[in-house]
RNA sequence: GGCACUGUGGCGGAGUGGUUACGCAGCGGUCUGCAAAACCGCGUACACCGGUUCAAUUCCGGUCGGUGCCUCCA
């Protein structure tokens, strides 16, 4: 292991596992390019905080790989087309809908949502993908995966799609634990009254007749769409080949997505699709469950219109373990801004300081912060530790800013020309014992975004916000 | 109904068979021209009922509560 002052060595990276439901040490295919997917979002309405704080999770997964001296290949995909809302639409998709709310086509609507996604991504600093893959760009090498299906006998054609026949392939129920013979039939067995088991899934869906869908490939001769489970394997296969290393997702894609995603790949190339599986849980806001007709959905602009920054909330986030539930609040929120202009102004106490060359302290530290992050990701572990020791470096925090992507020193900077006058001013002013000028400087200073103590040392400057 | 997770101080949130993280908020003190920051100190938490144990918040059993999934969802 290469010795590196920055990123001292700490024990191995380890992660819970979702196939083997155990904390397993660790060990990619190949270090130098671990291969990593993500399902990403359906871009069909605005992304609010839920759906970030997942983002926020594997970031922190990307960056930790990173400072295991792993180099991560990351693959996320944008979900444009094929997901059915309910039975009551009759078969019309998210896109379809939301198109025809705003009287847009599917295309358009779907563009929108994408800048809008890739906009609150960057504000959250998180690490870019390497490959960000659409899922409508990937329907010839869908239909080629069904192909290979067929020919391997896992599929059957009705007059509604081409599905997936779960009978074929044993292992179906292992990876979610699934008591298959009392699956409760659910409430699309009529629509779906042509399957032969409850479990099997469309990999293909036909455009019925009279049927609204404006998005339509042809394929075995009538048009039709790809069923919403397929384009991960499909991406997959196509950018990183036939088994990656992680797998990340939504805890809530377990029994249905994942378990399909495992089928379909599996079963075509007799290979396994990942060696690792990582799942967060999910976050509930008040209390109850994010949903739109309970009118408690926060989007980052939300948080932003209320005086928090994005990186508030991400803070906000590494404060519990992925695998926790978490309940959002705005005071929990509030809790994390305060703990992040804590951490802003140690960098602020940390530039007026002369800083140390070679920095013991720092590197047990640090050392400190990064067992603790191998430890499966335990982010709230991690911040304790930042929290606990006295005064860090500035290299502490650059490291930190690296580990966790909060943007600190970039957010923490030395004052302006202007500012510095002020600050001199009000130093002259004091001295002089002129109080009254004294505090209006330095009510000057806070409108300005300083704050300022008088230390027995002399007078020192943070942030006032 | 099935499956899973969960119940820790004012609010969050770690963790552990005996020494009671951490953040935010609160109170007292030192310091200060006033403040602030910093430092020191305080509040003595682990749903309930049993059991195991010298000792349980931590293990076991039960009770009650909360949440999620089973249908698109991070």
């Amino acid at each position: 292991m290469p010795t590196n002052p920055s990123t001292p060595d700490a024990p191995k990276l380890s992660l819970y596992n979702t196939l083997t439901r155990k904390i397993e040490v660790f060990r990619p295919g190949d270090p130098a390019k671990v291969k990593i997917y993500t399902c990403g979002p359906t871009v069909y309405s605005s992304p609010h905080i839920g759906n970030f704080a997942a983002y926020v999770y594997w970031d922190l997964l990307i960056r930790v790989l990173k400072a295991n001296h792993f180099t991560p290949y990351r693959v996320l995909n944008l979900t444009d087309v094929g997901h059915l809302t309910s039975d009551a639409d009759e078969g019309e998709d998210k896109l379809e809908k939301g198109a025809r709310k705003a009287n847009k086509t599917v295309w358009q609507v779907a563009d929108f949502y994408i800048k809008e996604f890739l906009r609150d991504f960057r504000a959250l600093k998180l690490t870019p993908p390497d490959v960000l893959a659409r899922a409508t760009d990937y329907i010839e090498e869908d239909q080629a995966l069904v192909d290979r299906l067929s020919a391997r006998g896992y599929t059957y054609e009705t007059p509604d799609g081409v599905y997936f026949d779960t009978s074929k392939f044993p292992t179906y129920a292992d990876f979610a634990r699934l008591d298959l013979d009392h699956l409760q039939a659910g409430a699309r067995v009529e629509f779906r009254d042509t399957k032969r088991h409850a479990s099997d899934f469309a990999l293909w869906k036909f455009i019925q007749p009279g049927e609204r869908h404006a998005m339509r490939w042809d394929y075995l001769g009538r048009p039709g769409y790809p069923g919403w489970h397929l384009e991960c394997s499909t991406i997959i296969h196509t950018e990183l080949g036939e088994t990656i290393d992680i797998h990340t997702g939504g805890i809530d894609h377990i029994p249905i997505h994942h378990t399909n995603e495992i089928a379909q790949s599996e079963a075509a190339f007799d290979l396994p699709l990942s060696r690792f599986w990582l799942h967060c849980n999910f976050l509930t806001i008040d209390g109850a469950k994010i949903s739109k007709s309970l009118g408690n959905v926060y989007t980052l602009d939300d948080l932003k219109a209320r005086g928090f920054s994005p990186l508030d909330f991400k803070l906000w986030v590494l404060q519990g373990h992925y695998q926790s539930e978490r309940d959002f609040t705005l005071e929990n929120l509030t809790a994390a801004q305060r703990r992040r202009l804590n951490w802003r102004n140690q960098i602020a106490l940390a530039r007026q300081q002369p800083q140390p060359e070679a920095d013991e302290r720092t590197a047990a530290d640090l050392a400190d912060v990064l067992a603790a992050l191998n430890d499966n990701l335990g982010s709230p572990a991690a911040l304790a530790i930042i929290d606990r020791a006295p005064t860090h470096s500035l290299k502490f925090w650059q490291t930190i800013d690296r580990w966790l992507g909060l943007n600190l020193i970039a957010d923490s900077p030395a004052p302006t020309p202007e500012q510095q006058q002020l600050l001199d001013a009000r130093a002259a002013a004091r001295v002089a014992k002129d109080f009254a000028a004294s505090d209006r400087l330095r009510a000057e200073l806070v409108a300005s975004g300083l704050a300022v103590l008088d230390a027995p040392t002399g007078q020192i400057w943070q942030y006032s916000r």
